[in-house]
DNA sequence: TTGAGTGCAAAAGCTTTGCATTCGT
DNA sequence: ACGAATGCAAAGCTTTTGCACTCAA
């Protein structure tokens, strides 16, 4: 897979070292399409390599944050949840199971910086996140 | 302040007690403009009322959001931030100082969910935060 | 070999909870 | 007077830190 390729050569060039929890960890993540929590991604990497600490996974979290190949979504939800996916998107959020699905959407990245806060800020990116109810948790509300 | 005769109201109609420090958390809140977290509410509630508690402070937050009168704010920092502010706007953040700004633009209100979104969720609102830093970082940064 | 990375435990922040006391209604 | 709200302390969670050991380079 190339994202792992890309990991390998970012993190070569960045002087960090190749380990197995590092590999594991980013591998879970990109073929995550789930948006996990740490704590969700530590179940999985344990599964694998049951001697995992948590302090390893956010540490790695962290690591891979900085180095700019993961990304950390923070909700009212209490813990933060994280994605591979580096590309411009938005998201959208269940406000009941906490679903996070990724949106896609041109015309969402035209969206211009109004001019007062150009005047106080210099933007560098900007999140949208549209809050509502996925439609299992619709049904089950009915039932 | 017409903002502490809606909160009276409200409170009234769901059944709330009106004490001291209910008004005096929601009084403040209304008239800053800095977004504080619980904690900043706190130290500026405490100089008028010193015998009140981190829990009162947190308890009246999540009463005044279930009331529909306080919005939570969180971001990647680590603690949420608050307002009183409900009408529709957005923000403005710094990645360094961690600043809030309100965003008032008509065009962001005119955003349309995406179609793929509207088949799996039901959508009910949306927030925009736009991050960048502010010009006092930057001064700070270039000094 | 050597220092970065790991894992354990402990600590640190934010927020909630349990419970006796207080106080608004 | 009654029950909701307060305040204290303690607990609960997520995340970070300290430190000895391990292992990738």
């Amino acid at each position: 897979m190339e994202l792992i390729d890309s990991f390998i050569e970012k993190a070569k060039h960045a002087g960090l070292k190749l380990t197995p929890q590092r590999m594991m960890i980013f591998k879970i993540l990109a073929e995550s399409q789930d948006h996990p929590s740490a704590e969700m991604l530590y179940r999985k990497v344990q599964k694998l390599h049951p001697t995992i600490s948590m302090n390893t996974v956010y540490q790695t979290l962290n690591v891979l944050k900085m180095m700019g190949l993961v990304t950390r979504i923070d909700l009212d939800d209490k813990s933060a949840r994280f994605e591979a996916n580096v590309e411009t998107h938005h998201h959208a959020v269940c406000r009941s199971c906490g679903k996070i699905e990724d949106v896609y959407d041109e015309h969402l990245k035209k969206i211009a910086v109004p001019k007062e806060i150009k005047k106080k800020f210099r933007i560098t990116d900007h999140s949208i996140a549209f809050y509502g109810v996925c439609n299992d948790c619709r049904e089950k509300e009915n039932s």
